[in-house]
DNA sequence: CGTGGGGTTGATTCTTATCAATTCGGGTGG
DNA sequence: CCACCCGAATTGATAAGAATCAACCCCACG
């Protein structure tokens, strides 16, 4: 039962009973593969659909009329895609492959059966679109507010925090016309702004991958604050 | 009993049951009134609340270390205030009031026992959640990739369209600097760029409302699709 | 009558975008 | 094995958009 992805994740959050970790592995028994650089929500059909992301990165990201990007959320594996989307019938975001991906759909009215029999896993729920729109929220910050460099940095500490993994190199499969959309800067920019970074001893990214030569400084450089990743409290306690 | 005004709110998404009402009303019985450019978790004893919003307007906001600020929701009567952050022990964001205003703050237990009570209240207030997001990522759409004119007829329009009061004239108590704080904009910036746009005949807003001049042409120019801001859908239906 | 906050306008500077050319690296086919 | 190609990254030159600084107006308010 413990292969399932965003089993592993949830129970970093709360304790599941037995009946609770069934519900939340219905949510996951359709698993498909999707190469890189493809919309998991192309075809109509899964529009009114879920994913739970088993393996690799994905991103929501939405189209302007002139040709611009924006990308909105990066999707880790154990992530459920798509929640935001619950309310509308055809979806105002797409989902793409970042890079070749394993994600089960599964239909809206299955959340709804989630919610219904277990109060708890409700609240759970809650929580994570809580801490999605906290890290909105920072994107917010950072796009209206800070400089480019500062900006990068903090997006660049957010995926290592998220990624939760120890030392200071980690897979960071983006590429900086991604990053750029993701923070309202041109894939150009990026690159000069990555220099100075570099320059500064503080990250150095080359070919898919990132490592922090100073953390501390990094933090205090992009202002971070890594509370709004980490809900710590009695809100999904046992009971 | 329909004096109270997130009743009302909530009842233009769902029909209520009679418990379903008492439970909502909970949230809402301990009115206070903050004068203009108060905060509203100011001291540490309610930074565990959240509020619901009775009269006026308020906002969420973050200031930044050098100064800077930015404003995060736009709150109007009806909504709840906080909801983001349940999980977090102390606030991420502050909350101003930007006219007078009447608000009912509630400890995060109440929410609790709400879920856990009414599952459809439960569905509710997720849909509500999943509805702020999506106005989160229309403001990182347009902070990130759209041009000074072109995002703050998307914000008019947006509130336009959230306050749901026929006319093209309404209401809109907001300084030029907070409207610059929301946009990521200086504030003489949107001085001049609203004299842009009331020299093309879109809107004129002078002391504190705003008309609206050519609303289609508005809508076209912002690259304002209304269909976020509208859950229609079975979602929280009956039974 | 002063006073102060919000708004307007002009001049200048700074940040970032855009355009264009070049390099690098990985994959493909001959 | 090498020539080729392509996408991504880098670098330089220039332009556009918005910030900043400063002066001024307007009006509500004491």
């Amino acid at each position: 039962m413990e292969e399932s992805c965003i089993l592993q994740q949830f129970a970093q959050i709360a304790d599941l009973s037995h009946d609770e970790k069934i519900l939340l592995m219905e949510l996951e028994k359709d698993p498909r593969v999707y190469e890189q650089d493809t919309h998991l929500n192309a075809n109509g059909r899964s529009s009114n659909c879920f994913f739970t992301l088993r393996r690799g990165w994905a991103c929501a990201e939405r189209e302007l009329a002139d040709g611009q990007r924006q990308v909105l959320d990066i999707f880790l594996p154990g992530q459920v895609m798509g929640l935001r989307e619950l309310s509308f019938q055809r979806p105002i975001t797409e989902f793409l492959a970042l890079t070749e991906v394993e994600a089960c759909p599964f239909p809206r009215e299955r959340l709804k059966t989630v919610i219904d029999q277990s109060p708890r896993l409700a609240r759970l729920f809650f929580l994570i679109l809580a801490r999605e729109q906290s890290m909105l929220v920072e994107r917010i910050i950072s796009i209206g507010r800070r400089p480019a460099a500062n900006r990068l940095a903090h997006f660049i500490l957010e995926l290592k925090i998220r990624l939760n993994e120890p030392g200071n190199r980690f897979c960071l499969p983006l590429s900086q016309a991604v990053i750029g959309d993701a923070l309202g800067l041109s894939a150009v920019h990026v690159s000069r702004t990555l220099k100075q970074l570099r320059a500064d001893g503080l990250v150095v990214m080359d070919n898919g991958s990132a490592c922090i030569e100073d953390l501390d400084g990094l933090i205090e450089f992009a202002e971070f604050n890594r509370a709004y990743l980490q809900p710590v409290d009695d809100w999904v306690s046992q009971g």
